[in-house]
DNA sequence: ATATCAATTAGTAATAATTATCAAAAAGGA
DNA sequence: TCCTTTTTGATAATTATTACTAATTGATAT
């Protein structure tokens, strides 16, 4: 895979943020420094740097994918209101695979612990709209 | 929330399927019952239903969304080829939540363990495609 | 049973996110 | 430099879902 400067960059920014942030949003970044670059470029590249393994896309609940510049294994909490997603830091690894009795024949790949809540944001706007 | 006809039996159909199916592939099962169903009740339906409570919807990997008419606690694995969907059997809930040291100022609401996978069919056909 | 009124439906249009297409540009040798 | 392959930007197409609307249905009160 050849490194472009679009590529390098759209990595570059992705590993920088913290947000998990959609297709779109590091579209909005990129265009800072690259104002010539089309949301096509972003697209073809996140899921190309996804299948080399350097980047992760996360495809947890709402309609956008997400994706991480941060491929150490870690777990993610998904505010069920707007789908943010932020990392939630675990203790070390009980070994989870162990408690499958039955995968149905599966091959299992991973596994790994999926969380569900509302993000500082929703709570705030629950606190003040009082709904 | 009245019961309908239409409602009625895009609930008892997903009651009976153990698929976890899309929505489309919910709209052709029910057309067998009700062959004058427009796909729209079926999408309108499920999201009122998974609101209630009485269905569970799916939104791991893949574009399209599945549905549960399982609300029983349980856990999923996802093929990561073809998307589809099995229950996993597990031990009993050893306190997954205990694992989090910061959720980082999120209300976590629930968590549950997610698989990843290559399922039956999928096996299969890398087999005989020796791809 | 009939009138009333809100909920729901079928059919279709609109939207949103992603993917596909393709001619032009860039990269990387020989 | 010239040639070949990869990548890009621009845009069209696709896909899944949601929104809209007039007509129908179901529940309730009279
Ligand atoms: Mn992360
Ligand atoms: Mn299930
Ligand atoms: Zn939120
Ligand atoms: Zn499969």
């Amino acid at each position: 895979m050849r490194i472009t400067s679009q590529r390098e960059i759209i990595l570059e920014e992705l590993q920088r943020l913290k947000t998990h942030p959609t297709a779109d949003e590091l579209y909005e970044v990129v265009k800072k420094r690259l104002p010539r670059i089309s949301i096509a470029t972003v697209y073809r590249n996140l899921e190309r740097l996804s299948e080399a393994g350097m980047i992760h896309k996360l495809e947890y609940g709402g309609r956008q994918k997400r994706f991480d510049g941060d491929t150490s294994p870690h777990s993610h909490v998904v505010c069920v209101r707007c789908g943010r997603i932020s990392d939630v830091e675990t203790r070390d690894d009980m070994e989870i695979l162990d408690i499958v009795v039955d995968s149905k024949g599966y091959q299992i790949l991973k596994c790994g612990v999926q969380f569900e809540g509302i993000c500082p944001f929703c709570q705030e706007r629950s606190k003040s709209k009082k709904d």
